[in-house]
DNA sequence: ATGTCC
């Protein structure tokens, strides 16, 4: 695909048109600047949001992140909006990764009265958080209290004393979606529940500490508790195989009953079934209850950071508080504007977080007058962002913005175990402490590898497009993943 | 993303 393919919006937005290609259902609308656009189009991202442009039911338009990069079926950094009930609802425009997001904690500690011990903090955060796929955890959970946690997302810690009734109230939706069904949730992805709570999990996903490097919005940084100079935690990572299993369940189900529905999917991955049909609605429950999962497991990691600083810093945990909680895989029922006309929607957001603009209901208190926070981890060892969503973002996005920094080459691209030693000792090279399940077992890299740092090139067309407005920007210290 | 894809 061509710059001659498209139409131009603006400085900001570059649209494939319906017309394109014969059963677009929507245009897609690609937010980039001039740095990124042809990176996009060149990419297999493109073509995936063609076909994800095509589920029946879309309203509005197909939105491309910046940050963009591809995956299974759907590209992973899309917003797909669908009319209620008439649309469809597709996991795969999801993702594997039901509520993979952020946990982004702020302290008052300051960095550099704490210098001399990063090493230590990653060391213990290696030994005290299981990483890496096949990582299970150090809690093991009955079969029915699986569906427990899937009910009561973060709010089952609270119970468990592993979170604090602040983390709950900033976080989006409390860290508990309603109406979860874990009933709907196969035997198989309960089991990978019982084990893998409070684990890291693989891919992309991290805990990284970090430092407030510089606050461009002081009132929000302040309503953050985001001050220069002080230490931060953030926490990557999802549903682990529950949530996986949960979308690789109704991709199947939804493929074996789609053409009774009339319903030819785009491509296999992009199976789909009308909003108000029962796969529908079960599908739906299920999810939920995987996010639910995820929120969980975020805040027991948020406890596990706590425990080691409390045990390295000599009783500093209680310092770490929760800036925010956000999910960037998820699908929702919202009310939006869509070409004039007030609609109840089911929304997909794969790789794109929720971005209310100020004053939305839905938005955590402590930010609903601000607008919602948006939390943009770079790739691991990254700069990563903290932005506000803009009352613009409503209609031009459907209230969403990017997730993070796309990745040039993807962790399976990078599949060669030398290739990942050696994006981990460009990291060290940066003085980044880097604590890895796999680091170490191979030091043939010929090195030079290295991931494109795009995060600031997808901040500044976030900030252009008028998505989301920066507040603070933050620099690794220390990172430890699978 | 993942009891990881041929």
């Amino acid at each position: 695909m061509h710059r001659t393919d498209l139409t131009r919006i603006d400085d900001f937005t570059w649209e494939v048109p319906e017309s394109f290609r014969e059963g677009m259902r929507v245009p897609v609308r690609i937010i980039a600047n001039e740095e990124l656009i042809d990176d996009i189009l060149a990419g297999e991202a493109c073509e995936q949001a063609i076909q994800t442009a095509m589920l029946p039911g879309l309203v509005g338009h197909l939105v491309v992140m910046p940050d963009v990069y591809s995956g299974q079926g759907a590209p992973v950094g899309i917003v797909a909006v669908s009319k209620w009930p008439v649309g469809a609802i597709a996991p795969g425009a999801i993702g594997h990764d039901i509520n993979t997001g952020v946990r982004l904690l702020g302290s008052n500690i300051r960095v550099d009265q704490v210098e001399d011990a990063f090493d230590d903090l990653a060391d213990r955060l290696q030994e005290r958080i299981p990483c890496g796929v096949d990582a299970e955890g150090s809690i093991q959970l009955a079969k029915s209290e699986v569906d427990h946690v899937a009910q009561s997302g973060a709010q089952w810690a609270l119970r468990k004393d592993m979170a604090q009734q602040d983390d709950l109230v900033r976080a989006e939706e409390g860290g508990r979606l309603n109406e979860a069904e874990p009933s709907k949730v196969s035997d198989v992805a309960q089991s990978l529940g019982a084990q893998q709570l409070g684990t890291l999990g693989g891919g992309e996903h991290f805990i990284e500490i970090l430092a407030v490097e510089e606050v461009f919005n002081r009132a929000a940084a302040l309503t953050m508790g985001l001050k220069e100079g002080t230490l931060v935690a953030q926490i990557h990572c999802g549903s682990r195989g529950y949530g996986r299993q949960v979308c690789a369940d109704y991709i199947e189900r939804f493929q074996e009953v789609g053409h009774d529905y009339d319903i030819t999917p785009p491509n296999p991955n992009l199976a789909c079934v009308p909003l108000e049909s029962s796969e529908a609605e079960d599908y739906m429950g299920a999810m939920r209850a995987a996010a639910n999962y995820a929120y969980a497991n975020r805040q027991v990691l948020a406890h596990r950071v706590r425990e080691v600083f409390d045990d390295v810093l000599d009783g500093m945990g209680d310092r770490l508080k929760t800036v925010y909680d956000v999910a960037h895989n998820l699908g929702q029922i919202e009310m939006h504007q869509v070409e004039g006309k007030h609609m109840r929607c089911y929304v997909h957001r794969k790789g794109a977080a929720r971005a209310f603009g100020p004053g939305t209901p839905g938005i955590s208190l402590p930010y609903r007058a601000l607008g919602q926070p948006v939390l943009v981890p770079g790739s691991m060892g990254e700069t990563s962002w903290v932005m506000l969503a803009t009352r613009n973002a409503m209609q031009k996005s459907f209230g969403s913005a990017c997730h993070g920094a796309g990745r040039t080459m993807s962790r399976h691209e990078a599949n060669h175990q030398a290739d990942e030693v050696a994006l981990d000792e460009s990291l060290e090279e940066k003085g980044i402490r880097v604590r890895s399940s796999s680091s170490g077992e191979s030091s043939a890299s010929t090195g030079g590898v290295q991931l494109k740092e795009n995060i600031d090139a997808v901040v500044e067309t976030v900030a252009g497009a008028d998505l989301a407005s920066k507040v603070a920007r933050l620099k690794p210290l220390a990172v430890v993943h699978g």
